[in-house]
Formats: C-alpha cells, structure tokens, sequence
DNA sequence: GTTGACTTGTTCTATAAATGTTCTATATTT
DNA sequence: AAATATAGAACATTTATAGAACAAGTCAAC
C-alpha cells in the first residue's frame, strides 16, 4: 500500500487515479477544487504537494496543468500486464514439447487466474468434443491440485501429457477423454501428476 | 499522449492533424489565425515553435507555407490499444441481443483483424460443434462479405441472427449448421445479409 | 532584368489573464 | 497540544495574445 496517506490525500489520490485519464488536459488546481468540493487553491496545493512528496505525484514546477500521476504508479494502475508466457505445444498422448526460448502471448484477464499462468497450443483433435480444437492456445493454472471435473494438464507415467477432465477418487484417479466414444482411464494416485489446470481458450480463425 | 503540451498548443496540434490533409497546400500562419481565432501572426508562430521543440512538427526554416506533422505521432495514433467493444449476444436464430452500454473488452491481436472489428458472446449449443460452445466470446469483424468456408453472422429475413459457415454460389447462398444431424439451409442471396466474419474466439473456464 | 508593392516567416516587446506558490489565520479532529 | 483540513490573501510565474519591425521571398509592371 501507498505510504500512509492521510484521509483527505487518499480521496484525492484515488479521484485522480480514476479521472486523470478522462481529462484531456490535466486540470488545473480550481478545476481540482470544484470537483471535490473545495473553494481554496491554496488549500489544494497543499494537499497536492504532500502526493509529490509521496512520490505519488510528478513534481510540477510552476507548470500550469502539469498535474500527473508517477509512471510508477500508472504501470500498477493500468496494468496492461496481460503477458504470459508461451510454452510450447501439448499432443494428447506425447509428453509437452516445450520451445526453446518462450514467447509472450496478451491474454486477456478473464481467461487468466491471479496465480502463475502459461500457455500452450493444442495439436491434434483429441479434445474436439470439448469444444477445443487444432491449433487453439489454451491457458494453463500452474499447480498441482485439481478438483473434480477440472480440465487438467495431466502427466500419466512421467511421460504422457494430456488435457483431460479429471476425477479423484480414493485410491483413484480417472481421465475422462473428451470424446465419448473412448472410455474412461483408471490410475493410481501416483502414476498421475497434475501439472496445472485449465482457465482460459484461445482460437484464432485468420 | 504527447509530451506535456499546453492548452492552446494541443488544440492547435489537433487542428493540424484534423485538417492539415485536407488543404491543398499547407496553410499559412495568416490562415492559421482565421481558422483558430487568433489575430496575431506573431503569436500564431510562436505555437507553432513550440510545437516543432516538442518534435511534433517538421522544422520550416523561412519556408513558405512549410508547415508539415513529423511522421512520429501516426505511429502514436496506431497505438497499442487491444480493446473492442464487447456489442450484444448472439444465439442461433434469434436476433442479436444488443446491450445498452457496450463495454471494452481486451482481445489479444492474433484474435483480431486490422479492420474494425468486435465482440459477442455465445448464447447456446448451436455450433458445439464447431468448437464454439456457451458463453463463449466471439470476435466478429465488421463487413459484409465474406469467402466460402469462413463463418459469418448472417442476418436472415432481417430477423434471424445466426453464426454458421457460408457458402456461395450463383443465386443461392447456403448456411451450414455445425451439428451435422441438421441440415445446410438454402435461401436466396437477397435474403441473407452478413453482417461480420468470425476472426477469433475466447473461452473461459473459470 | 529591375523595380516596387505585396506576401509571409521571424523576432521582439508589451500586456492581460490564468494559474501555481507561499503565507497566515481558523477551525476540526485525535 | 499536535496533526489535519480549509479559506483566503498576496505574490510569482507561465501562458496567451497583440502588434510593431524586419527579412526574405513572390509577382506583376515597366
């Protein structure tokens, strides 16, 4: 968190978080002041002097409108981290072939989780009947806990990896292939690591 | 946004960059100070300086009508900007279900055309099997025409909404349903509108 | 060609208004 | 009492503008 802010510093600090971007140019102290409600110049001043001195603010040295945000605080605000990286390719059956150097892909936030997330591209039409096909990049949870009915990243044997729906039983665990022609697989526990579950789905039609 | 201008220089810079196409020559300052409201010559190009130190127009040394933009901000207005509007839900055969207030939605680029383009979400197993299953998301780009095999929204008797891949041929276009128990719909040309080609889609599964 | 009026960019000074800065005084809260 | 918040005045700087003067090119008339 911001190093400690009094009351009135946070509120200006947040309407500026939210507002500063929908001005076309940064307002000035008045403009400041009739927006939350103070009548004094000096006032506001102030209190935009105590966010530079937080290092919230850029220092505005008798620049008129020259109110902005630190670059370091609009990264944390916008955000625009949607990057993860892209592992390599996942064949039902085959162990993951993982590409040398990782390239990033922009994943968009719903398909991701707050937790460590990667990226894989599906070869093959083992899971066509889930709905997730040839050449679709698939966005991988990494851990190595799933629930039941889960879509994981399943490694069978330290050699197979696979994208299945999983169910754990007792001294149990079974992978449901997506196509319903095939049947159920029964494991032990032991001879199925889960390297990560399935949050997100990407096709490009181009 | 561009390095820190003032109030009258950035509306002086976006008048440029409105209109400088549309004369036949580059104005003059004189010009200028009509279109702009200024009647000072003088002052007219001391913007103007202002605006060649920041880098955002070409030099003029004593060169008449010699106001040009640096090639630098078309790179800018280009700029990195993955949103698309996220517009409605489409479900088979019903029209699609506009939302009030579109909201922005991020979509990686390879999801994406370079033309305009937006986003529906799926309501519906009509095309499960195409891969594309319920709540699913979409990205459609905006055209009306499309070549055989690709997916299109198709508008049909202006009422029906549907997501189905076209075929074309003289005086008949047919729309393949994705289940293959259903069969390919034939209509005339004039009764089916495409309203936009299927480029990407996104799942989440969280 | 040369001349001279005209256009156009450039530089300068002056002025008014807007706006950031600093200060003092006063209330409010803890 | 100390910290916080506010108002308002006074001051300083930036911004925007006008207008004059000058230089360099353009163009028509001779």
């Amino acid at each position: 968190m911001t190093p400690s802010l009094t009351r009135r510093q946070q509120e200006i600090y947040d309407y500026l978080k939210e507002n500063l971007p929908l001005y076309e140019q940064p307002p000035t102290l008045n403009e400041l002041c009739d927006a939350l409600g103070l009548s004094s110049r000096g006032s506001m001043h102030k209190q935009i002097h105590a966010l530079i001195e937080a290092g919230l603010v850029e220092p505005m040295n008798n620049q008129r409108r020259g109110i902005r945000l630190t670059s370091f605080d609009t990264t944390e605000t916008a955000a625009n981290d949607n990057q993860l990286p892209m592992m390599g390719y996942i064949a039902a059956g085959r162990p993951i072939e993982a590409i040398e150097t990782p390239e990033n892909m922009d994943v968009p936030p719903p398909l991701r989780s707050e937790k460590p997330c990667y990226v894989l591209q599906v070869k093959g039409d083992s899971m066509s009947d889930e709905g997730i096909l040839d050449g679709d990049w698939v966005v991988i949870e990494q851990k190595d806990t799933a629930r039941n009915g889960e879509i994981v990243v399943a490694l069978v044997e330290n050699s197979d990896a696979t994208l299945k729906r999983i169910e754990q039983k007792p001294g149990e665990v079974i992978l449901h292939p997506a196509n319903e022609t095939m049947s159920p697989m029964h494991y032990q526990p032991d001879q199925v690591k889960i390297q990560g579950v399935l949050v997100g789905q990407m096709r490009s039609y181009r």
